[in-house]
DNA sequence: GCGGATCAC
DNA sequence: TATGGTGATCCGC
């Protein structure tokens, strides 16, 4: 691997006096991720812009931002007509609210969110210790699952394209996904984790949720030291990393594991005047479910911090759904579940539906398309 | 009620 | 050359 990654790609990259018009073309690919901080967000957005501009895909994209650029610019105009009157009113509809969530907040509880590092990248590298000190992906030319750390300094990373990760990159490996190698791995993970929670809840195979106010109490241990003592067991059972988030509730805690990524953690005191101050200056694009679009919308509006989610609370009132609101001004106010969900029933019993989807050059015979979506439906049936 | 959009992993 | 798959929920018509 060279010294300065940017560097070369600064080299390599190639234009000459082009206009520049992937300037304006945004990506998710530059978004904060951790172990990116260094990267070359510019080169990043120019090559991945060069490499997409004459596709479909990018096209479709196009498309899509279209909309959403109209539905915000219904919303603006809305914001627009509102009088002075209408926004008294939906404030005090919103300080009503404001005060029914305060009066549920509960600060007796101590939550982790537990969420391993890079999982598939450090699985593979746990089968070949020889990858971990070269840049690799897991997934294929077609796309990325993960990229491992020495990988994000080029500004390869999850969900990019596997070509644009090797023009980023020349020398990426490439790892095959084996879910079964993450499955057994995360089965080592989960054996640590029921020792601090034995209730607790798996968001996916490489996160968790535990409510830890027992055990501290137990062993009369704070928060950050049964997080630290977790990620040591976890480490020596498995040889992977993992970080985590201490605070009173799963959004918090959530929102903290992705602070000192990788293999840190980070405390949220469990204290009105804390949870108070990290929540002002809190970007709202960290706060789970608030997406590419809905950072996009609220944007246009003037809000960008959590803290604006509470000072244009009549705005909000008056263009978003009551489902929306209720979610703004909890957030805004650091109110996230304190309990587990349902006893979690295993295996297909909460099922609401199932799918089958897949990726294909375009036809255009009626014939080919009907053999596709009978294609579809067998594989469908014989997964049901 | 439905299709499409959004979000998460 | 080439841009994933599954599931849940919400929005807008």
């Amino acid at each position: 691997a060279r010294a300065d990654p940017t560097a070369a790609q600064a080299a390599a990259a190639s234009a000459p006096g082009s206009s520049k018009q992937w300037q304006n073309y945004e990506t998710v690919f530059t978004n904060a991720k951790a172990g990116m901080a260094g990267v070359n967000k510019e080169l990043v957005k120019q090559v991945v812009y060069e490499m997409s501009k004459d596709s479909p895909h990018f096209k479709n994209e196009q498309r899509k931002q279209q909309q959403t650029d109209q539905r915000t610019q219904k919303m603006l105009a809305r914001s627009k007509q509102l009088s002075a009157h209408e926004l008294e009113g939906h404030t005090r509809q919103m300080d009503k609210k404001l005060a029914a969530l305060k009066a549920t907040q509960d600060l007796t509880r101590t939550w982790i969110h537990c969420d391993m590092d890079a999982f598939y990248a450090a699985v593979e590298e746990l089968h070949d210790p020889s990858l971990k000190s070269k840049p690799m992906a897991v997934g294929g030319i077609g796309m990325i699952c993960t990229a491992n750390y020495e990988a994000r300094k080029y500004g390869v990373r999850a969900a990019m394209p596997g070509f644009i990760g090797r023009r980023l990159c020349p020398q990426l490996l490439f790892a095959k996904p084996d879910f079964s190698k993450y499955t057994k791995a995360a089965e080592g993970v989960r054996a640590v984790l029921r020792l601090y929670d034995p209730e607790f809840e798996c968001a996916s195979l490489d996160e968790a949720y535990l409510d830890v106010t027992d055990y501290c109490q137990a062993h009369n241990m704070t928060g950050a030291e049964v997080a630290q003592a977790l990620r040591s067991q976890v480490h020596a059972a498995t040889q992977l990393t993992c970080s985590c988030g201490v605070a009173a509730n799963r959004l918090l805690a959530k929102i903290c594991s992705d602070i000192n990524k990788p293999n840190g953690q980070a405390v949220l005191p469990s204290e009105p005047g804390a949870i108070r101050k990290f929540m002002e200056e809190l970007p709202v694009r960290k706060v789970p479910m608030i997406g590419r679009v809905t950072e996009g919308m609220l944007r246009q509006l003037g809000v960008t911090k959590c803290a604006d989610l509470l000072a244009s609370r009549g705005l909000l009132g008056a263009l978003y759904s009551d489902i929306a609101t209720d979610h703004f001004m909890a957030v805004a106010l650091g109110i996230g579940r304190t309990t587990h969900g349902e006893p979690a029933r295993e295996g297909e019993a909460g099922r609401k539906g199932k799918s089958v989807e897949r990726t294909f050059a375009a036809i255009s015979s009626p014939a080919e398309q009907d053999a596709k979506c009978a294609e579809l439906a067998e594989k469908l049936a014989a997964d049901l």
